[in-house]
DNA sequence: TTGAAAGCGCTAACAG
DNA sequence: CTGTTAGCGCTTTCAA
């Protein structure tokens, strides 16, 4: 980290000196103020080309400092390890952008201190909205916010202090548990109660998908067996698990499953594949979420994909529109009707 | 956009204020220097616990203005969208932070404009390095860097004016050939040319890897058919188009190929599964690149993983000794050797 | 049409 | 042990 300073930076002031010019008529030239200032344009342009010459970039912790807004927004992720958190980062990236904005995003792991760190950080940063996505304690984070005088708002996991943009779970979740029921029954003869696994019980999310599964259930008839209510966790591992334990206690498995993410469905099939249970007949499954190798393993998965454009929306206009308030936004996930299952191997 | 300074943000004179003592000892106190100038550990700590009281955050553009080194790290990174450069990014964050880094990453989607003008940003940003990952001008990079006096490596796609942390493409694919080449020879009797699906011709990478596809065949004496070398783009759907279009122009397809990334794969799977293909006998298939899902996509696929913690360290050990080169450092993949090949559906 | 100068919040050398 | 002070590089009045 002995990067001395061989080459130490150019400023405005090294430019104006070769400009024959001012600090202040380099600094607006550079920015697009100079229209307002009547610089000449021989000026401009001269200031332009020797900046481009001396490949020049502004100091933005000078700029900032100076001006009353950043420009930068915040974002905290807790994964980067499926589709789904991926791409709210890409899409964010993308428009936040486009609306002159600076995203800087940190991957907090799931980790209650680092969300709070991160946060601290980015208001150290100064950035103007901080979005919070899948925070364990959102609460916390929109009241760091408040007390900076800066915008948050949470996504995927709802919170009380803040705009929240989340799923419809519990709508995706009974129409989820709806189509596996269907097929179940066009399997078996009548619809079998199934299985629902991964997730955290104590997450708004989970818990709202479970009261759609029940739902589901309940709208035609069938009871589901709370011991087949598995919400062990997120992690891979976890579901892996629970079935194993599951397999063991009662010998024989249900015929169809809800998984609550790809992360644990991740955990899932390897398992099935592993453990060699289901062998003569595969369980049916519907997975509350997406991912595009998934969606080919089998024509008995049923995924349902979130919808990351509908949500991002929904935080831009918020914060476009500068509004602040503490209503929680429901975006119906989608359904993908694919085209005809066919079993690749 | 609207957020009006409600609530100006506090600074260590109010602290100051607040303590009854000095902006400088506030300053001293809140970032740990105060033991060299030995202030009293009760001033210390009223000082603490006021700004705790404040919810204090420092201005990180006035704390990086007046210092000389930013201690912010800088990442590009094309995609989010697959496991390779999510657990880069996750990786990279996780050492950056160990080191007391504050890592900012951007994501260029294959867009060589946005790939500058990122960089350009970074450096705005006062970034001590940067980490172009898979860039497609890598030397531009560089050369932005260089004139800004500020550290930059290649990751993932190698350039010629920084150190280059790459996969071992060559060794990889070869390797990667030969056990499909095998596994060939005991399904076929002899074995047969595989096809070379996905990627750019024109990347490094690419080439290394379609010259190890070729090592692979001539080290068992068998011809590899030019024409089934088909490095159209990494886009599922052009892999999926340079498929049809060899089945339409030829008819019938190779008994097995090599893909060269997860998207590319992902192309094929679909293809394979849609077309009606390779009903009766599936293809083998290798892939240069690892995903969870495809992983248990059926025992015909082989995967390498690459050694994204091994990159990262070799990245990290250039930036911590400060050392600049021009070396291309290759990392070998890793090959799962994974569990009994048992077909889940 | 342009330049001088103040000051954003913080750090660190120096003077007590 | 503690406070005063001089900038870091930029933006933005204000005066010319």
């Amino acid at each position: 980290m002995n990067q001395k300073k061989l080459t130490k930076k150019t400023t405005i002031y090294d430019l104006a000196e070769l400009a024959g010019t001012s600090a202040s008529a380099v600094s607006a030239v550079l920015n697009g103020s100079w229209k307002k200032r009547r610089i000449s344009i021989a000026l401009a342009e001269r200031i332009n080309r020797i900046a481009d010459e001396q490949g020049y970039a502004v100091n933005m912790q000078a700029s900032l400092l100076r001006r009353d807004n950043s420009k930068i927004i915040g974002m905290i992720v807790p994964k980067y390890d499926n589709r789904y958190f991926g791409s709210i980062v890409e899409t964010f990236e993308t428009m936040a952008r486009a609306r002159g904005l600076f995203p800087i995003i940190t991957c907090t792991r799931r980790d209650p201190e680092l969300e709070i760190e991160a946060a601290r950080a980015m208001l150290s940063y100064q950035v103007e909205w901080l979005v919070a996505t899948g925070a364990t304690d959102p609460d916390h984070i929109s009241d760091m916010c408040i007390a900076a005088g800066v915008g948050s708002l949470n996504l995927d996991l709802p919170g009380t202090k803040a705009p929240s943009i989340i799923s419809d779970n519990f709508g995706g979740a009974r129409e989820l548990t709806r189509r596996i029921l269907i097929k179940s029954k066009h399997e078996h003869g009548a619809a079998q109660p199934l299985l629902f696994i991964g997730g955290r019980a104590s997450d708004h999310n989970t818990s709202e998908r479970i009261r759609g599964f029940r739902a589901a259930h309940q709208d035609i008839g069938v009871r589901v067996d709370e011991s087949h209510i598995l919400a062990s966790g997120y992690a891979p591992e976890k579901a892996e698990g629970s079935l194993a334990a599951l397999a063991t206690s009662e010998g024989h498995l249900p015929s169809g499953m809800f998984v609550n993410s790809t992360i644990s469905l991740e955990g899932v099939m390897r398992w099935i594949k592993r453990s060699g249970h289901y062998k003569e007949q595969s369980p049916l499954i519907g997975c509350f979420d997406w991912d595009p190798f998934a969606d080919l393993l089998g024509d008995k998965i049923e995924m349902v994909r979130q919808d990351v454009q509908g949500m991002l929306t929904e935080i831009f206009t918020i914060i476009d529109s500068g509004a602040s308030s503490t209503t929680v936004i429901q975006v119906p996930p989608i359904f993908v009707t694919g085209d005809q299952p066919v079993p690749v191997y």
